[in-house]
DNA sequence: TCGTGTGAACCATTTCACAGCT
DNA sequence: AGCTGTGAAATGGTTCACACGA
């Protein structure tokens, strides 16, 4: 007997899976808004470019939420998948480094359509700092150990240049930041049991250019040329060992 | 025997590598920085927080460029690492949206650091078009089918609001563009042979939201709680299905 | 009839473990 | 003695194919 509703023991998601599910939640949101009642996987493993019987595996991960015959209710699996990926929740998000990049990212749809709440900014340039950002003012760095609001953010989103990265990765995880999404050009060294995520301008052009110069050097598809992907990258740390 | 030096039939390297090699890449680039002249796969590994086995299975799949013993040469792999990923070559790239996130984007190091070369500035905005970016004039989007260096850029990035990426996607393909870099957050649907990739900052804080919620839940490291990754999707599209 | 949910087969990737070179 | 390169085993993820329910 599948599980039925909220599981209360939720199966094992795998990484995969993970990252395909936000992907999932787009592309309702859209059918949904336009005025789409139900979905098939079929209909969504076309638009996210993936086979349908993966839709439904990772779909089913999460409970048995659709209809034989009919599909998936749109805004229920919405709110399911909401459920499965903890977007229910409030994570307080501060944003380090208020540049370029750092205000686009505090302006950005990422943030405001997707409910994360930007809860600090931080800088350490003395002319950023007590600047109005959108509804916040920018804090300076070493006040980060005391978060305006009085508890440590639970993301650390680090958009300082490369060479402020580590310090500063540092100093979220000193003030009991359990997250990191860093988009500097930069590798950097956490603790075990801190998440750490990159975003990587450069990396991905890399990665583009490998299949640039496959497409262009064999004729044939000899990788299939037709490489779409979603950040598809896995340089995922299990344990590094379990001490035996 | 193995393959020597300038590999004239390069191995198929698997997706999961082609996304680490950056990483590497910028390892080896730091360590050189360091004055390191030879860098073993199990620091390479401990860096990049992956299994050593990996690297070297990794690095393997170029050639044999390690010396038994000793390690790698820090130079030469960087080299061996540019020509598999055809980072030598030049691929110019046209960014399309020039508002805070283009900006950023274009001034980064993601770009000035790597050697990929900004051939074109697109937006819309008539307050922007003509404007000067770095050492870059803004063109009309409009403009996009006769590029100013009179060839078609290799690579176009996309920074505009959601709303417009899927037009511009259209319009960059219609202009010979052969992949395409989305930072909209938004799913786009581009012809077979062109190479899509996205970076994501919603998805990103959602499977962050994922693994928070999870570190939470269960107090035992259900999943090992150090997830670390380099944007650790994978919606890549295999061929929709061979024609039987 | 249509489309989900899922064992079972398949395929890709990771890790182990060790032979072989320096 | 140290570290690469790589078969072979183990793991993880994807796809097939079909029973089942609406």
């Amino acid at each position: 007997m599948p599980t039925d509703r909220a599981d209360p023991r939720p199966r094992r998601i795998p990484e995969a899976t993970v990252v395909r599910l936000p992907v999932y939640q787009r592309i309702l949101a859209e059918r949904l808004g336009a005025g789409e009642q139900t979905v098939s996987s079929e209909q969504l493993a076309e638009r996210a470019r993936v086979n349908a019987a993966k839709v439904r595996k990772d779909l089913s991960l999460l409970g048995s939420f659709g209809t034989r015959g009919t599909g998936y209710d749109t805004a229920f699996l919405i709110a399911q998948i909401d459920r499965a990926l903890g977007v229910h929740r409030d994570w307080p998000v501060a944003v380090v480094g208020i540049g370029n990049l750092g205000r686009a990212l505090v302006n950005s749809e990422g943030f405001s359509l997707h409910g994360f709440r930007i809860a600090d900014l931080y800088d350490r340039d003395p002319n950023v700092v007590g600047q109005r950002v959108g509804p916040l003012l920018v804090r300076h760095i070493d006040d980060l150990h005391e978060p305006a609001t009085g508890e440590a953010p639970a993301i650390g989103v680090v958009s300082t240049p490369a060479a402020a990265a580590q310090e500063v990765a540092d100093a979220l995880v000193n003030a009991g930041v359990r997250s990191i999404l860093n988009f500097a050009p930069r590798v950097l060294t956490v603790p075990l049991g801190v998440i750490l995520r990159y975003v990587d301008l450069s990396i991905e052009l890399q990665v583009i250019s490998f299949y640039l110069s496959r497409a262009e050097a064999g004729a044939r598809p000899e990788l299939p040329s037709e490489v779409a992907m979603w950040r598809s990258i896995s340089l995922s740390a299990r344990d590094p060992a379990p001490p035996p």
